[in-house]
DNA sequence: AAACATGGACTACAAATGTAATCAAAATAA
DNA sequence: TTATTTTGATTACATTTGTAGTCCATGTTT
């Protein structure tokens, strides 16, 4: 009876380490750091505590490289965004992503490109149910 | 110097109880309790320990009834969600609304009234933006 | 009036989170 | 080889969060 798919949980700081690591990976704790001074005003502890709690909920994976471990995501941005998205949109817009959409659009501005983008995307919904 | 802007932070327990009161306000701690447990099975205390935290954060405001408190949201839901909203698809989408509605539409299903929804939306971004 | 019930305030307490510091083993420099 | 540095592992600690329990003042019942 294995538990299977216990949720990772990840939480806001946690996110910022895994994101730099789905732009690029591998990379070593030191990389990560570099690569995190850029936008977080963060302690190397502090990001190698979030680099080890990450592997403790299997979200992140390692190989040695030496003494040295290089680190890599167990799990696909894709497949993380989609389902926050989709917990998103059920909790604040009932489930609904037009609202969603609106509420965006009301708040920022959309611009030509995310129109054509939402066009296609419609194009595409039509094509498969004509 | 006033601290401006406290960000409130409310969180995922927090918010089931502001969204009661967001759906039908002012309400007593024992309305809220009963419109909460079709949803969840939290204890009395526990809701009412929310309400108290809302409160302090400034998230929800009150008025004594005779012993009781008529609690009432001290802000829309309309900005709430627009500003998670924004946060959220910058977080995950830098920013752009077209793959966060494309990861959404993969993973579940759109419906022709979504689809409609966004072409209004469209039609109407177009006429402004001619 | 006396006893009891009720509602908010305050207290409790473990787990998660943000944010590091310390320790120990291994790699490197002197 | 010995001292020093580096790196992950372990420990630390305040705050937030989930989830209630206890206290006290006021309202209600007998």
């Amino acid at each position: 009876m294995s538990k299977m798919s216990d949720k990772p949980e990840i939480s806001n700081a946690e996110f910022e380490v895994l994101d730099v690591l789905w732009d690029d990976h591998p990379a070593t704790s030191n990389e990560v750091i570099a690569r995190l001074n850029d936008k977080k005003d963060w302690h190397e502890k502090t990001v190698k505590t979030l680099l080890g709690r990450l592997v403790n909920k299997e979200v992140l994976g390692f190989e040695k490289q030496q003494r040295q471990y290089l680190y890599y995501p167990l799990i696909a941005k894709e497949d993380y965004t989609k389902k926050e998205t989709t917990s998103f949109v059920s909790r604040l817009f009932k489930g609904k992503i037009a609202p969603m959409v609106a509420g965006f659009a009301n708040q920022n501005s959309l611009s030509k490109q995310d129109v054509d983008e939402l066009k296609a995307l419609i194009k595409k919904w039509e094509e498969n149910n004509d």
